[in-house]
DNA sequence: GAAGCAAAAATTGTATACGATTTTTGCTTG
DNA sequence: CAAGCAAAAATCGTATACAATTTTTGCTTC
């Protein structure tokens, strides 16, 4: 959470509206036009993941919603961990906004799954238990590879080349090592894939998965061998470039038992000790 | 809360609430105990619907979850028709809340697919079109099923219990000819074999499948014949009192296919002509 | 020093006021 | 009398103020 610390500096004086504001204006700016969205960390011409996931909520455009695509694409990309806490007022001040509209943005990312609201004590990142995890990844192997078939009953030429342009740019991300990045990248992969498919209801049961799959995998996943699993994303393409339905539903099906496969779901239960348990052996 | 009652009827003034409100007050009687659930057209000791669906929404206990709850269950039991515009103003006024609070609900409702809300525009019951219906039944015919199998793994006898009474529940409804509330409790079968099921993931879908299912049905059900289909929610408990999680499968999906062909959705476009064309004739 | 308690600070819950946008109404005009 | 336009009403969007709750802090006491 490195926001925090240019928080309590600002905070010192209590409100500082100058500030808050020229802050927020400088991200804020494009409200309008979303072209704005921060060219320095979009390298070439890949999709941004914020414009991907953006059918995920039901606000009407506006200042809510863009807080609500910068937070979870935050949250998408591990910028912030599972577990943040996430104080209205903080919020508000870095993205210019007042609590009204934060607070909006903060109940439509609960009801998403990625935010933890009790009452009287503020949202913070949702944490996914063991319980959760498996239950996401088996919702996602039944349901996604069905959306494969699907997909690839219908994909046309222009579909294709968009994915072919998002698995190019899966690998630049990862040949940069961003992981953030390569990861929301991933995700995306398969909400495009969604959108392929036409149907409104999986694709929304899709997008929710995947953000909340990403969480998972900030918590459990272990392995830093790698390269991510690409070649699976590669022999969908192949799958729908032959309009081969079956195979798509094969392929899809099996990739996602193997992501399965790659999270470490064995700690039953991760003690909240965190403090007396670190601090014990020094 | 309570001191709300007057403040609505203060207001009445202008506004022409007409039908709706008289309704709507009718229902808003007992706010903060739940108990008052009308025990007259609760036999027996059959569960609430309202209770049913709790759930469904990721907000904090507190006045806006409530009012979500008696606005779902209006929905569900077919008391609001889609289409209907809810004002914030005149929701709070019925429900004795200020809009802050009405906001977040409808916030919520339009999050789950009941409402929508366009920008400047306010919120409305939602109007899934032909298309919508046809996803959700497809979804609900993949999932579902699913779910089953899983349920009759793990079903107690409590829980058989709970649904034997359920399906009385149903008879004892459609014995008083409440559609509305024979509608209700069908819906709720499902969800409470999602909760049987122990899958949290699922049984989020479901429910939202199933509120969504309500609105297609007030819509496009065209079955004047019936008796609803109640003896396959029969079948059903028998495949669960045998724990045979492949008839619970078989048997769901043939009844979620069922309901699917009940369905008139053949009139590719409902057209928006309601008033010239319902008044052209006389 | 540790435990208990009280005051203070911080944070969220809610209502209300004001500005912006949409919708309606009523007038003018061809 | 239909169409266009301007004023009014209604409704929503947002900020802000105040109340309620939680969390922290500092003091007292054993």
């Amino acid at each position: 959470m490195p926001s925090s610390a240019t928080k309590s500096a600002k905070k010192s004086t209590k409100k500082s509206p100058g500030q808050a504001n020229a802050r927020a204006t400088d991200q804020a700016s494009g409200q309008t036009s979303s072209k704005t969205v921060d060219p320095a960390t979009n390298p070439a011409n890949a999709p941004s993941p914020a414009e991907g996931f953006n059918g995920a909520f039901s606000l009407p455009p506006g200042p809510a919603l863009e807080i609500c695509l910068r937070l979870q694409n935050a949250i998408i990309e591990h910028r912030l961990q599972p577990g943040t806490r996430l104080s209205e007022d903080e919020v508000g001040e870095i993205y210019g906004a007042g609590r009204t509209v934060v607070r909006s943005a903060l109940q439509a990312l609960a009801h998403s799954g990625l935010l933890e609201i009790r009452r009287n004590r503020g949202a913070s990142v949702a944490k996914p238990t063991v319980g959760d995890a498996h239950e996401v990844f088996e919702a996602r192997a039944l349901i996604e590879p069905e959306v494969a078939r699907r997909a690839a009953a219908r994909i046309s030429d222009a579909d294709l080349a968009r994915l072919k342009a998002h698995i190019e740019a899966e690998h630049e991300a990862l040949a940069d090592s961003d992981m953030g990045r390569a990861l929301a990248l991933s995700g995306l992969f398969h909400i495009e894939i969604a959108g392929i498919a036409e149907h409104s209801v999986y694709a929304a049961m899709i997008q929710s998965l995947i953000t909340k799959s990403s969480l998972i995998i900030a918590l459990y996943w272990v392995r830093p061998d790698t390269a991510c699993e690409s070649h699976a994303h590669h022999a969908l393409l192949d799958a729908f470039v032959k309009k081969d339905g079956d195979a798509a539903h094969a392929i899809m099906r099996s990739h996602l038992i193997d992501l399965h496969s790659g999270l470490n779901l064995k700690p039953p239960v991760r003690k909240e000790t965190s403090l007396a348990e670190a601090l014990a052996g020094g």
